[in-house]
DNA sequence: CGCACTTTTGAACAGAATCAAGTTTTGTGG
DNA sequence: CCACAAAACTTGATTCTGTTCAAAAGTGCG
C-alpha cells in the first residue's frame, strides 16, 4: 500500500492553476505513482513563499528551479536593457504563472517583482515535468500554459507594433477589466496596482503620454481617473477605440 | 521482437529540430516502445509538406494538429487585426520551428506562410506530446523549445516597445546576420526573404521609415544595400546602436 | 506632518507617419 | 528571352503623434 496524503481543496485549487483539471482520483490515486511520486507531488503544491510590495521574486540570470503560481497580490515581470531601459513584459495576478521563460536556458531571463504583498506556490519544475511524463492531463495542461504565454505575448506585439497610444491604453485597460471580472471582482471599477510609468513601460510609451491620455478618455466620458481608482463607464466605445481606424 | 524502422542521418536531424539531442539509442532501441510506439515515432519524422512561395502553411483559426519544423527555405507568420492591420510576428528559417501558438487552444493563432519554397517536416503533435510520456530527454528539450519562443516574444517586446526606428533595424540585420552565420551562411552578407513592408510590420515601423533608414545607414557607411542584398560593413557599430541612448 | 514619489498639465520639439511622385525590380506570358 | 505590367522601393515635403523638458499639484509612506 502506499503512503497517502489527503489533498485539500485549496492545496488542489493550486495544483489546478499549473496542472488543470487532473481529476483527484487523477492525482491521489495510484495510478503508477509510485511512494516518491506521491512525496513529489505533495511537495508540489506545498511550498508557498511571501513577499512584501517591492521585492523580488526571482532576478535576471537567477537559476531557474521552480514555476510560480500567484495565490494572492500583484507582480510585474520586466526585462532591461543593457543601458538601463526598463520594458515591462506583464503584469500578473492571483492564478496566473511566472518563471516559464527560464525554462530554456536554467536561468530567469527576467526579473519578477511584488507590487503589492503576494503570496505564490512555488512548484518545483524538475518535479512538475517529470511528473508530467506519468500523468497525460498534467502534461497536456502544461503544455497548453506555455502556449497561451506564446499567444500572449504575440498579442502584445500586436499592440506594440501596430497600435497607436490611445488603442494601446484602452486595450490595456479593457484587458486589466477582464482579468478582475474573471476573478469575481468588477470588471468596470478597480484599482490599479502600478504606476504611469509601469503602464508606459509595458504599452511602449512615456509616463506623460499615459497620464494624458487617461484625462483624455476621462474628458470624454469613457472613464473616471482618480489616481490610481478607475472606472470604466463606456467599455464598447473603449472596445470600439481598439479597433477602428 | 520489436518491427524496426531505421533512422537516416537526415531524419535525425530533423527529429532533433524538435525533439533535442536524444541519441540513437535512446530513440530506436526498446527503452518501453511498443510497436506501436515505433510507428509513431516513424511517422513523427517521415512527414514532408511542400510550399510554394507565398502558399499558406496554416491560416488562423485552422485547427490544430502538427508543429512543423523548417526543413529549408523562409516563412513569415503574422496575426491580423480586425481592422486588416497584419503584424509580421516572426520570420522562420531552417530548422525552426512554428505552431507552437496553437497547443493553447487547438487552434493556430496566427497564418504562416512561406516567403519563398519551402519544406517543412510535420509533427504530429499527438503522437509527440505521448512519446514525450516515454522520453525524458525529448520532454526536457520540447519544453525547451517552447520556453525559447517565449524568451524570443519577450525579445521582440523589448524592441517594439523601447526602441527608436533605427536601433529596431539595427537589432534586426544583426539577428538575421547572427541566423544565417549559425546556419553555414555568411554573417554578414545576405538576401532579406521580406519586402520592405514585411520588415516594418514586423518592426513596428512603415516600410518608407524602412527604407530610409536602410539608405541612412548606407550612407554612414555602415551597409551596403542593393535592393534585397545586404552587407553589414561594421558590425560593432551596429551593435553599438542597438544599446546606445 | 513632512519629504519623496507620483501625477498632471503646458509648451516646444523630434521622430516617424502620411501623402505623393518617380524609379527599380520582379514575375509572367508571349 | 524579351516585353510589359504589377509590385516593390526610394525619396521628398508635410503633418501629426508622442517625446522631452519643465513646473506645479497631489498622494502616501514613514
Amino acid at each position: 500500500m502506499l503512503p497517502f496524503q489527503p489533498i485539500t481543496a485549496q492545496n488542489l485549487r493550486d495544483l489546478r492553476a499549473i496542472c488543470g483539471n487532473c481529476s483527484m482520483r487523477e492525482l491521489c490515486l495510484p495510478v503508477g505513482l509510485d511512494a516518491q511520486e506521491v512525496e513529489t507531488l505533495d511537495a508540489l503544491i506545498n511550498t508557498r513563499r511571501r513577499l512584501e510590495r517591492g521585492e523580488a521574486l526571482y532576478r535576471t540570470g537567477d537559476p531557474f528551479h521552480a514555476l510560480y503560481a500567484v495565490r494572492r497580490g500583484f507582480l510585474k515581470t520586466f526585462v532591461v536593457h543593457e543601458d538601463g531601459r526598463e520594458q515591462v513584459t506583464g503584469f500578473q495576478m492571483t492564478g496566473e504563472i511566472l518563471g516559464m521563460d527560464a525554462i530554456s536556458t536554467d536561468h530567469h531571463a527576467c526579473d519578477a517583482l511584488a507590487l503589492e504583498d503576494t503570496e505564490v506556490c512555488e512548484v518545483p519544475f524538475d518535479a512538475l515535468e517529470h511528473l508530467s511524463g506519468t500523468l497525460p492531463t498534467l502534461r497536456r495542461h502544461f503544455h497548453k500554459t506555455l502556449s497561451r504565454e506564446i499567444v500572449r505575448d504575440q498579442g502584445l506585439m500586436l499592440l506594440l507594433g501596430s497600435m497607436r497610444a490611445e488603442e494601446r491604453l484602452a486595450a490595456f485597460l479593457l484587458n486589466l477589466g477582464q482579468r478582475f471580472g474573471d476573478r469575481g471582482y468588477s470588471r468596470v471599477a478597480f484599482n490599479l496596482r502600478m504606476t504611469r510609468e509601469e503602464i508606459g513601460s509595458y504599452l511602449g510609451m512615456k509616463l506623460e503620454t499615459v497620464s494624458r491620455t487617461l484625462s483624455r478618455f476621462q474628458e470624454e466620458g469613457l472613464i473616471v481617473v482618480q489616481g490610481k481608482a478607475i472606472e470604466l463607464l463606456q467599455v464598447e466605445k473603449l472596445k470600439a477605440l481598439t479597433s477602428c481606424r
